[in-house]
DNA sequence: CATGAATGAGCCTTCATTCAT
DNA sequence: TATGAATGAAGGCTCATTCAT
């Protein structure tokens, strides 16, 4: 049969890519296959080739589209904020309610970047790390302005975007506690984690242990 | 063609289980095929069911003994230590060196949940909750104590987690610091986090929201 | 979008088949897709549709048409010539000639007649065979006048049409020999082959065998 | 179900070479499926991958088996001729009878060089020149030694292969003439070609040309 | 203990073809 | 005249799994 009466290519296109979203966050990417994605969408797997070129590709564009957006929306949110402190709290909260709101997206970008092509992995880490950046960046000008301490910056970018990223493994909408809640929640975790005395510490036994 | 001198079933179950492990952390484990790991060992890929019944029994196996043993060190490592403060450090500690030392039996446990059958996936969720519970209660205890401020020891419990083993995804062996620095540096973040004065914020933002 | 100025479905036809011809004598007839075929002439594989039935009558039009023109213009070429050296002289240049002109058309005739259908290959064999006759015919007349020594006529029509034929397996325009010269020495190698008197002994050898 | 009772890998090979050939010759190649072709000997087709890496290797492997010992037989057959008219009549006779009874690969041989992958077809052209190059040189000789009459030998190779290779065109086992008397035929068609008067003709008129 | 031949299902992908617009 | 969305069949190929030997 051809064209279904008010069928449409750009809605089949979005139909595609929200379906691929779903099924790779559910199944993983190499577990869903494409008979599956197609008839999610009322498509015979062939004609899923008129909107991709592979598979890969299919998750290539997920990923990269979902990095693309996630760093120009962290981009946006920061701008115009100097200080280092309201900047990793506006970080912070960016990075909890992005990831609570989009969480299929997210997962995906974090898990699968191992199926990607190695070309297609390049690209999507690069993206990572202009994001991480942002924190990197904040963490240490407050470190230099002396409202931070913080021994290693590279770590505690690592482990603070960790920390935040986590919430994805067990948030779910409608719980007991408000996204606002949690923003609060999270965001003390980190402020507390780059303010304390702590920090201090660990510089000094790493200065130690280079003696 | 006889047995090969001092070869034995033990051996070969043991080579497998760690090609397995290898195999499945480099390409995920419905990306490995059963003959790449029998081809690791050196066997035809018939052969491997003398040593597990399906593939995915094999894959249950290794995240069942890794948790098994992971809950069964962080018991042991923690017992008789009753003050919360302390047990928090020990527990830090325990779990980054754990999870620098087994990376690839850590990061299958983490990200392989999701291929496991339902049943064998409730059998993993449960022991992940008892060893989470080991962190939550000494979380609890400390807020009880007043040693630490904790609006939600749950949340916190998840987001401590989180970002412990988040050093997998970036701690590489023979790198410019030591477990022992990457160490202090962790724990010092979790100890400010958790002792911060930002954890009442939190829990008065909440009981306000609440209100 | 409007059609075209000046386009026209003459026009747009004779480059379907002209691609055709290019394409199934580069990649053969099976591994030419309609899609390579459409992209070729700046069309989409559907609208091909108006200009043929299938790809098996395309390929049957190309052939067949191919097959007239050779039949009519050889029967062209010969008219007129009664003495059979002349006519055997005529008849392979004239082959020689077009089989360098055409190559693509005569490669595809003799190489993809295992892709016709039943009863488009009986029609092609059937104009095949009346291009053959007019060798045979030749060859048979010389015989009976003694000019030619020939112990099976349609034996030597075979193998002097194969012979010729044979040029398109390796001659490039622009080589070191012109087609004149090419002419000259396969006319050469067919007239010598047809007045030898290896033509005798093979006929005695045949009779002998039979006796 | 496993290996059936009797079943033996090495005959299987034999049985999928052959069945491979014949459907190749048949349908050729781009046409044949595995399906097919697994149908044909008693298989699935996946099972086929035991026996070949992919469809393509089995076409190479085919058509050089047949090429690597059609020059072995041919350079078996002219040892020890050293007198060029010799060697000439052993060369079409050999040839006329290698393609009258293995006409499947001969055809296979010269129809699928274009469906083979760059470096498999580069193997086979080698193999097939120092096949044409066993006539070549002995054209020359004859050539030279004054008992041929031949202007181009290139081209005369190519010609008189070209001609012989014909049979396999219309050749059928139980026709009227036997495998001896269409030797003799063709055999005579090439010795009267090359020497013959017409070839000095070509000659001068080549001069000419040049001059 | 291990092989190796085979299965049957399923994979991603391409194809010729159709037809409402 | 041409598009472009879609079909349904088939393609080559890989996989986990079985089992006689």
């Amino acid at each position: 049969m051809a064209r279904t009466i008010g069928s449409n290519g750009a809605r089949t296109a979005e139909a595609i890519r929200q379906a691929g979203v779903t099924l790779i966050y559910r199944h993983g990417y190499e577990a869903m296959s494409l008979r599956q994605l197609a008839a999610e969408v009322g498509l015979q797997s062939g004609s899923l080739y008129k909107y991709f070129d592979n598979k890969q590709s299919l998750l290539f564009d997920i990923v990269r589209e979902h990095m693309a957006d996630l760093l120009a929306k962290a981009e946006a949110d920061l701008a115009g904020i100097d200080d280092p402190m309201a900047r990793l709290k506006a970080f912070s909260a960016f990075h909890l309610r992005y990831h609570m709101q989009r969480m299929a997206h997210v997962f995906i970008a974090n898990m699968e970047i191992r199926s990607l092509d190695d070309d297609h992995r390049a690209m999507v880490v690069g993206l990572r790390r202009r994001y991480e950046n942002l924190l990197e960046d904040t963490l240490r000008a407050g470190a230099q302005a002396g409202v931070f301490r913080i021994a290693e910056p590279k770590v505690a970018t690592y482990a603070i975007i960790s920390m935040l990223t986590g919430i994805c493994m067990w948030y779910r909408p409608g719980g007991r506690l408000s996204q606002d809640q949690l923003v609060d929640i999270y965001t003390g975790l980190v402020v507390d984690g780059v303010t304390g005395p702590q920090g201090l510490t660990a510089a000094a036994e790493r200065h130690r242990a280079l003696a």
